[in-house]
DNA sequence: TATGGATGTATCAAAGAAGATTACAACGAT
DNA sequence: ATCGTTGTAATCTTCTTTGATACATCCATA
């Protein structure tokens, strides 16, 4: 199973919302456009990312902006803002093991803290990451 | 958006088919009512475990076993044999980005290798975890 | 060699998640 | 007051996962 799109459509947002922040009023049907998605879906990303303090987003005038210095973002941050879900674990566990047999009594105890240590291995990995260096990548290849 | 509780049963199954493979035949049955699921399940994930060289089973007779020894059977052999779907890409990425505007055309080159990276993290936590590790804490709980 | 317990696999149903789309109230600059 | 935009609800479609039933095939053994 995948990791939903949510994560690499918002990092695509950021980006055109930097990007195009000199040129162009940012609005939810011009970033749609970018993407090629539905706005809908561009407004609901919007909002997470506005909850988790990283963007900003203006009504009546319209338009979206980065609402920290970009250094200050991670990737996570951006996953977390967008994909988490179940509270934030990766790894769905069978719902019921069997009680009354010794493995479905301990599958926890014995599976929960590795499944941790990779989920924090891969979370590390994206708080290592910031947006200023992808925008630096980003404005390289731009050509703005 | 989780990862599917393949990997977490698979896991189990595993764990189920080494504690009890002296005292039991370890039937699809037997093994669904440790974790609690329909046989059928578990049946499919012996297939992709017996098409990763990780398990066998055995027609008519029934039964399974684990096919090679467990310090050479990793977390991402389990992985990989039961949950890689989508080339084993783990993000999924939005299906056509417009290539018209700058930032959609590059959004790939942008953001590809980065998210390799990240997956590659998780993957080399998985594979830094072998079965007989598991087992060794697995053998001190079960009391058997 | 017939039998009975298992496996291998097809098929369909049920449930959940993601994304598309429409609709519209609320907002705010002009 | 208007107009473009946001915020959000509601509905629909599609896809994936898991559950469940069914049954042909297999193989040890009685």
């Amino acid at each position: 199973m995948q990791i939903s799109s949510r994560f690499t459509i918002a990092v695509h947002m950021i980006i055109c919302i930097e990007a195009f922040k000199d040129t162009h009023k940012v609005t939810s049907e011009f970033i749609a456009s970018s993407v090629n998605v539905n706005p809908v879906v561009i407004r609901r990303l919007l909002q997470q990312l506005k909850k988790a303090g990283i963007v900003e987003v203006k009504r009546g005038s319209g338009g979206a902006d980065i609402a920290r210095p970009l250094d200050e973002i991670t990737l996570l941050d951006v996953y977390n803002a967008v994909e988490s879900v179940d509270n934030g674990v990766l790894f769905h566990f069978h719902e019921n093991p069997n009680q009354l047999c010794p493995v479905g009594r301990n599958i926890h105890a014995i599976m929960d803290s590795r499944l941790q240590e990779i989920q924090t291995a891969m979370e590390e990995k994206m708080r290592a990451m910031t947006l200023s260096e992808i925008m630096e990548d980003a404005n390289r290849l731009l050509e703005l």
